[in-house]
DNA sequence: CGCCGAGTTGATCAGGCTCAACAAATGTGG
DNA sequence: CCACATTTGTTGAGCCTGATCAACTCGGCG
């Protein structure tokens, strides 16, 4: 491939040559950090890839709250809507500065109608942001904020983490008020939980990025309480299983 | 077409001859209220559609709560994890008697070869429910119990709701426990704005079925704060947009 | 060096979960 | 067809997590 060192999943199983032609014909496009890629509600021309950087897609609910939907990733396709002709449903905002790349919808249509494989590769994309979304949701009925956070940043690790000697980085900012809206929760509360992982040096910032000395210390939150009373609550939620 | 008068999305868009072909190739099913139509975890072989009755998506976390991820109406395209060889994600229960259609997941992948048009449709189907499940992820990180019921029960309504004299009926049983497991809650709290709402005559029960008299009033619910003070909470939840 | 947005932290309070006991409805057997 | 068993729904009391409000601190930038 002529590009970065990252795959797209668009591109997954194509022959080279083909894989290349495609390639020539996206559209690419530098997106400073906090620039938007596309924005909610206008209507989906295009089909879009990163080649680096990361991005953030955004809802705003009528109340002025935003969710944060998904952390994109270089290689992952976003807009896919642009395929039936609808609207982009959120915002997507680069959270650092991006290399992005785009296909008119129209002729990635054409494109599938040649190499059917183009289809699959969106389908596996969904599918797999569809498993994403039922385990926030799964998250966000049953899970105390501390464990919710606490997946929050073990899935960014996994996604964007890249090892430094002070531990493992996520290379863009990240605030509180973004981790807030990632796992339903306010500013103030996640801003407590985090500063006590602080001082038991899990976690630390510096310069604006997130750096998780311990991994295995924020995962095993997810196990034991962290400290407080060895009391399980929330266990009675359902009394017989089927 | 020789079936039933469900419009099957999975087909849209092809020519008749060819749907139909597609049709034939199908296995028919008939599974009765409370079986399961695939079980979470096990290798994901067909592509499944209803072609009548109705069906849940449900998930149980760890701790024994569950969690109903969708309520699947005939004609839309469930189990499609099978593309991709990869595993269900959710147990399927028949809500009450379907009739449903398979296809192995190999002969998909060969017609979609041929005819394209049905990855478009796939993809459809995958939008749209990742477009419900982004909103339902918007109203639990924001919306208290309330809304979060009323617009579960509008849901219901518009996709499978029937017109009676009494009301607007939902044409097979939902207990409260599942109402809660859809939105994230628990039997009581459901009881108790449930009865709240059928001691206002907004909605009944009559054998084992969900009837909403009043739709319009259940609409209401997410405009005006039903009864209490009429002081608007979690507005604070961020102070300056973007 | 002083400003400004982001983060910290305390105090307060309430939505809704938990526990629990009772009532209603559905199903079963005599 | 009625009595009992089992499941589902109702309702009360109490409490806890986490939201809200608000004041203050920190850190980066002009």
């Amino acid at each position: 491939m002529s590009d970065d060192a990252i795959t797209i999943g668009l591109l997954q199983g194509l022959e080279p040559s083909v894989a290349e032609d495609l390639l020539g014909q996206a559209q690419r496009r530098i997106v400073h950090a906090d620039e938007l890629l596309f924005t909610a509600g206008h209507p989906a021309r295009a089909v879009h890839v990163l080649a680096s950087g990361a991005a953030k897609l955004v809802q705003a609910t009528p109340s002025g709250a935003q969710v944060i939907v998904k952390y994109v990733r270089p290689g992952e396709v976003f807009g896919s809507p642009a395929l039936l002709d609808k609207f982009y449903p959120t915002n997507a905002v680069a959270v650092i500065e991006c290399v992005e790349l785009q296909w008119p919808s129209q002729y990635v249509r054409t494109f599938i109608d040649r190499y059917p494989q183009v289809a699959l590769n969106v389908i596996g994309d969904l599918e797999a942001r569809l498993r994403e979304m039922e385990g926030r949701l799964r998250d966000l009925s049953n899970e105390p904020v501390e464990h919710r956070l606490a997946r929050a940043i073990l899935k960014l690790i996994d996604v964007f983490g890249l090892q430094t000697d002070e531990g493992v980085e996520i290379p863009f900012p990240v605030s509180r008020q973004d981790l807030a809206d990632l796992i339903g929760s306010t500013l103030p509360t996640v801003s407590r939980t985090l500063r006590a992982w602080e001082t038991q040096r899990q976690i630390k910032r510096s310069r604006r990025r997130l750096v998780i000395a311990d991994v295995e210390a924020v995962a095993k939150v997810l196990y034991q309480d962290t400290a407080s009373g060895p009391k399980s609550r929330r266990s009675h939620r359902r009394s017989a299983g089927r």
